[in-house]
DNA sequence: CGGACAGTTTGCGATAGCGCAAAACGGGCC
DNA sequence: GGCCCGTTTTGCGCTATCGCAAACTGTCCG
């Protein structure tokens, strides 16, 4: 099994105010593993067996309806937790795992849950602020979904892809993972083709440049106007 | 003060795990006071002093845009807590509360968490548990946003309140608390004039029965084929 | 008992966004 | 180099739902 040093994950908020020494304790439960692009960690359903810390490459959440709809959870970046079904009293995971990008990941066993929180209850109120922070998101996006045109959460969406995971260049913030307009579409709560639409727009205007399952924010200051203006302002 | 007779709440989810000796221990910490119909019980963005578990009454959680949009966050049903901005971390209030009906509630103050959950771990898991459900919830909430048509989100909607906080009576299933179409349209993504339409047809079809700030399920199984049929199937 | 008002109903255009379908595109693979 | 497939683009008609406006009604208050 693959060591992981300790120094690349004490700096996590998961891990604040777990001692370096007690750190290793932690990370000796848990053992590593490599998801190849494109492939499933867990899926919706399936017995939460074991909770992850994603340390390299980015995994989507989603969730599917019964009748094969599905939405985009939320993308988890390096040094994030995901599939804590257990810490919230689940025996199955509610939504699916999957690596959108080459991925590593730490793998705890759910059994060894209480015993960690048990020896060291920072873990549990940092997952506790974790969830909480998730929930206040969750509201946010309902509020949007709610008042929000679809042009407008299209920008929030993706400014936040931006600022969770952007690589800058000089000529813009590139998203850093393989997504394509039927995942922002799922994330929004519309089409992909309204996304493909809105996104040809604003190419036009020079706002982004994007193609095959690639997008730059290459005016990430205008994209927040569009965020952020009201159903009225008009245009030329 | 008033005393909480410690056999009222022991039963409570938060106090799962907790002796009935200790239970006297955490009530001690918590005074309780009543809020009459529509006071508000704290604001969006005020400090987080205090957390609440509703002992009688009825609570909405509302969220509001800048721009003074609101969303129904949700309701607070009796034995249930709110107001938990500290344990996920949070300065503020996320959202407002106010009584709905004339209410009462345990307030405890903020800087006793630490302390509580440090004697009664139980306390934290629960608390986790809880937050975790609200998440879930809220995801399906999305979904529902996301995949549903209007008509069938109202539906979910109101079954739901139904199941959390209906009155049986014998002609159908009341809402226990005063509710307007304003209400179920900011529950719903939707505006009160589509609500009060959709209200209206049912009312026709004998499905509910309604008026000011009231509802009644005549045909809780007939509202649960409306929630569930796919966007195909078609009518008379 | 008569307002006054908050909540509700309803009509009628306007339209954002969907759904379907077809074509263009771009990359990887053999 | 050429083929194949998943992704993206775009056109076009359709409709669910909104937005505004006006009328209506049940309740509470004086």
């Amino acid at each position: 099994m693959a060591k992981v040093d300790t120094s690349l994950v004490a700096h996590l908020p998961l891990f604040a105010g777990v001692k370096p020494e007690e750190l290793d304790d932690v990370l000796r439960e848990a053992r590593s593993a490599r998801y190849p692009k494109n492939t499933a960690i867990f899926e919706q359903g399936a017995d939460a067996q074991s909770f992850f810390l994603l340390l390299h490459g980015h995994v989507r959440a989603a969730k599917t309806t019964p009748t094969g709809e599905q939405i985009v959870v939320r993308y988890v970046a390096p040094g994030e937790t995901f599939g804590l079904a257990m810490a919230i009293g689940a025996a199955h995971y509610p939504a699916t795992a999957i690596a959108v990008d080459d991925s590593v990941v730490l793998i705890w066993p759910t059994s060894a849950w209480p015993r960690l929180i048990e020896r060291f209850p920072a873990l549990a109120t940092n997952t506790m602020q974790t969830v909480g922070k998730r929930l206040q998101e969750s509201h946010t996006r309902i509020l949007e979904m709610s008042t929000q045109q679809v042009e407008q959460r299209v920008a929030h969406a993706l400014l936040r892809l931006a600022n969770q995971s952007g690589k800058k260049l000089d000529h813009g913030i590139e998203i850093d993972f393989p997504i394509s307009r039927q995942d922002i579409a799922q994330m929004t709560g519309t089409t992909l083709h309204t996304v493909s639409r809105i996104l040809s727009g604003w190419e036009s205007q020079g706002l982004v440049e994007s193609g095959r399952q690639r997008i730059i924010l290459r005016e990430p200051h205008r994209i927040v106007v569009l965020a952020e203006r009201n159903q009225d302002s008009g245009a030329a």
